[in-house]
DNA sequence: CTTGACCTTCCAGCAAGTGGAACCCCCATC
DNA sequence: GATGGGGGTTCCACTTGCTGGAAGGTCAAG
């Protein structure tokens, strides 16, 4: 398979696909005129990065997965690890988020938003 | 003032102080060696700053900002528009994160994590 | 034969800094 | 006078995860 058709297959742009072979991902063969050829396995691995990488792991945690995912003796333990650590990151980003939200709801708020120049927003800023 | 004093009074590291003079957000004077010298005003912009970018504004947002913040003239409701725009992209992260933390924190529950191999999260990762 | 859709490589840039190297400046101490 | 420490300066490279664009090779159709 070109590049153009797993693109389509694995939802990825072909940009994307090229960047994850430079940063080793995936290792397509090349064909006679220089172009990548995929097998069946690497349109998989990039879909699995895709559903990874939407998820919000890493780079560098797609690839321990997708070791681990290769490894069929690995211990379920060491791939819950890997998310664990990654939902900590989620959570505590959406607790700094949540604050931010609620601060600025606040301002917000109280900011006539009128033709006038008075304005919390900015006097709040300024403390 | 010189740089390492203004860090402490706006909360900054220096780094970033002089990062902001490059990219324009400050104009610090310059006294006879070279070092920069920052005048009350300019530690009161940067203060400015820190709060703004701790709220997760933009560096375009908070040059807006700083903008308006100096027009006694302008109307509030350029400054509440900035923060409006700014409110709909944490409640869009907020939801993204929302999401990805539910999916995931399924997939980590239905994860024995012991040291058997099956795993419903790679499971998940490879439909 | 040419057109258009593919594909290739490489280089640059985004946001918002951070780290480090190599060097200057000023004051205090020995 | 030398030296040591703690400022400061510049510039360059690196981070994350791609994305855009230029310049060019390849291939199938009309």
């Amino acid at each position: 398979m070109n590049i153009g058709d797993v693109a389509t297959h694995a939802g990825l742009p072909a940009k994307t696909i090229r960047y994850y072979e430079d940063i080793g991902l995936v290792q397509p063969k090349r064909s006679a005129n220089g172009y990548r050829t995929f097998r069946q396995s690497d349109v998989h691995k990039l879909a699995f990065l895709g559903r990874a990488r939407a998820l919000g792991f890493t780079i560098e945690d797609c690839r321990s997965l997708l070791k681990l995912y290769g490894d069929t003796d690995r211990a379920s333990a060491e791939v819950k690890h890997i998310a664990q650590e990654h939902l900590g990151r989620i959570d505590r980003k959406i607790a700094e988020l949540t604050e931010m939200r609620a601060t600025l709801g606040h301002l917000v708020e109280s900011c006539a938003g009128d033709h006038r120049p008075d304005c919390p927003i900015l006097a709040d800023l300024a403390i």
